[in-house]
DNA sequence: GTGAAAGCGCTAACAC
DNA sequence: GTGTTAGCGCTTTCAC
């Protein structure tokens, strides 16, 4: 191993002090011009890289970001960390990756690490277990720059980025409606989670926007799975009245819902509509390929890192910056297959032309 | 801000010295067992959070890897991340990551990042572009563990960690003859990629092994994409022998034979089989569901991981350990509808109840 | 089993 | 515009 290369190295080369290399190789307004070449010159002749490290504990900013999610291997969350390496990595700053696995003990972790590892600040998607908010508290409380996205918590104050689920719901189910959708039915997501609350809320705002009574009926208990989906269709087909279309929380239970429609050899979208929420890739692949609300994930970690660095900026003093409380990005809505439309009936047909006659 | 908690603070409270606090917090074995509990209630008591930029400066490991991905967002890579960091928590390591993009400008730059931040090793998966991998044998004169994964450069003798890309190819290949296919066709990826030679390579043996003369028609230079497939099946039926299988390099390019095959009206699997390679998530849900091979992406992670901390230890000075240069992970093949066989023809219908007559 | 003291490589306050 | 100097908070060698 060639020996450590310091500052004191390219300062005695030149004959100057480490500190004024030090602040040459920052672009310390007051060092010379000459002076700041020379050192950069030097560096990099001898191939000097600034020991981080140093800098940190001297200084007392890690330049170092903490990103808790659940796992890496789901899409959605992979997608966020894309966004968010993006930013930072623009504005010189490095990302540590923790998973959670959905679990608080290792969420915990998490912030334990991060603490240790004296992060300028966590952003974090909390773990669905997650009930005890005392590790993000203790966060609060040492003043750590903290932003939560996607999965938040509204007691707690803390600034978040997250897509207008509600919206996205209500786009969804009025897109059903105006595609001749008469009885819409919803496959509800674990109502601990926020976001699965808001999209229902969407789903009954459509209705009631478009003058459609609501029907417990056509609430279904579900989950995000393929299983839950099939198991909303054997109940919705054991009704009186059976639904024509379904708006599901998730892709995936959507896709149940597909599956299921299909074992029943009923055709989508003809006799019945479909749509799922998360836009997850398989959507535009299969047959009939699934309508579905995007998330915008990439921006949501863009968005996220942004926020994150807009307040590490104010706690240094740039008082020009406005922090936003809260970002909720807009929902992209795909319009695929699944929703086309019914084929008009005998008897909508009759009625459409007498419509036209009328008028 | 509450003042900062050093190990003196501790150590104050407790009529200790710094250094036998900063011992009995790291399980020195000689401080007794009296001591050690009590600086750890106290610590505990005070709620102190080892500075971890403090103790790498000292010790000079700073128990950290980095990271270097192309994407975040494409899904494989999300994967290896997974197994990565599990595998690196366990063992109290923090990763950091980075995105290239495929871009060797950004490489260049996740090294410098990392070699900055002094990171105790570095496992990547090299970017599509690059050719020139200067900054990688940087590295190996500094002697920094690295470890490839995925994407290797067999010529830096670089340990690695990859799957069985030939045997993989094999498997699919023999899988479609077995089935009944006669005339196997193939959608090349670009041929600067290792593991798409392989594929190659593993889909020739197949023939051959089953004495299966190869046919350079049959061949069909694509790319990793639905146009790329679709644009195959063009090819393959403008032959005057048109194949009856295609074993294509990846699921997006299988995904577009397989919707080129459906514009021909083809059915799939009576007329023609069709296997991809990743087991890309929407395989499974897509009609026909897509045979493909499954390349183990968090093992890998874990596998590339693991490799990484035996080279650290090695280096640390355990000799016990055996390090491998190559870890070769066996693929695994799912079976899906694509693939499934041929409708028997009459003729062949005919030839089966000869030999069944003759046996 | 514990104390004393040096120093990892850098930054920044204070000189001039 | 540059030199001097004092740490940041920890680990570790050398004492005893």
């Amino acid at each position: 191993m060639s020996k450590k290369l310091t500052i004191h190295d390219i300062a005695r080369e030149l004959n100057l002090t480490s500190g004024t290399v030090s602040r040459a190789l920052n672009d310390h307004p007051r060092i010379s011009t000459k002076t700041k070449s020379l050192v950069k010159q030097k560096a990099l002749e001898l191939n000097y890289h600034r020991n981080k490290i140093a800098s940190s504990l001297r200084s007392g900013k890690s330049h170092t970001i903490g990103v808790i999610i659940p796992s890496a291997e789901m899409n959605f969350f992979g997608s966020v960390v894309h966004g968010i390496e993006m930013i930072a990595s623009n504005n010189g700053y490095s990302i540590l990756l923790y998973q959670t696995e959905e679990n608080t003990l290792l969420e915990k972790k998490a912030i334990e690490t991060f603490l240790i590892a004296r992060v300028d600040g966590i952003l974090t998607s909390v773990a669905k277990e997650t009930v005890d908010f005392s590790h993000y508290q203790e966060l609060q409380k040492r003043h750590i720059p903290l932003v939560f996205f996607d999965r938040t918590n509204d007691e707690m104050k803390v600034p978040s980025v997250v897509v207008d689920d509600c919206k996205g719901a209500f786009m969804a189910t009025e897109h059903l409606i105006k595609n001749g959708y008469k009885r819409i039915a919803h496959v509800l997501g674990p109502q601990n989670i926020k976001g699965f609350q808001d999209r229902f809320n969407g789903y009954r705002d459509a209705l009631k926007k478009n003058n459609i009574a609501t029907d417990d009926k056509l609430i279904y208990q579900g989950n995000i799975s393929i299983e839950a989906g099939k198991a909303a269709v054997d109940y919705f087909f054991g009704l009186d009245e059976i639904p024509d279309a379904v708006f599901a929380v998730e892709d995936y239970t959507a896709l149940g819902v597909i599956k299921g429609l299909k074992e029943r050899k009923i055709k989508i979208p003809d006799e019945f509509g479909v749509i799922g929420f998360a836009n997850e890739n398989f959507g535009e692949h299969i047959t009939p390929s699934l309508s579905s609300v995007d998330q915008q994930t990439v921006e949501m970690g863009k968005a996220a890192m942004g926020l994150l660095m807009d307040i590490i900026a104010k706690n240094e003093g740039n008082n020009e910056i406005v922090l936003r409380e809260k970002i909720v990005l807009e929902p992209l809505f795909y319009f695929r297959e699944s929703s086309k439309g019914k084929k008009p009936t005998e008897k909508s047909q009759h009625d459409k032309l007498l419509i036209a006659e009328l008028s």
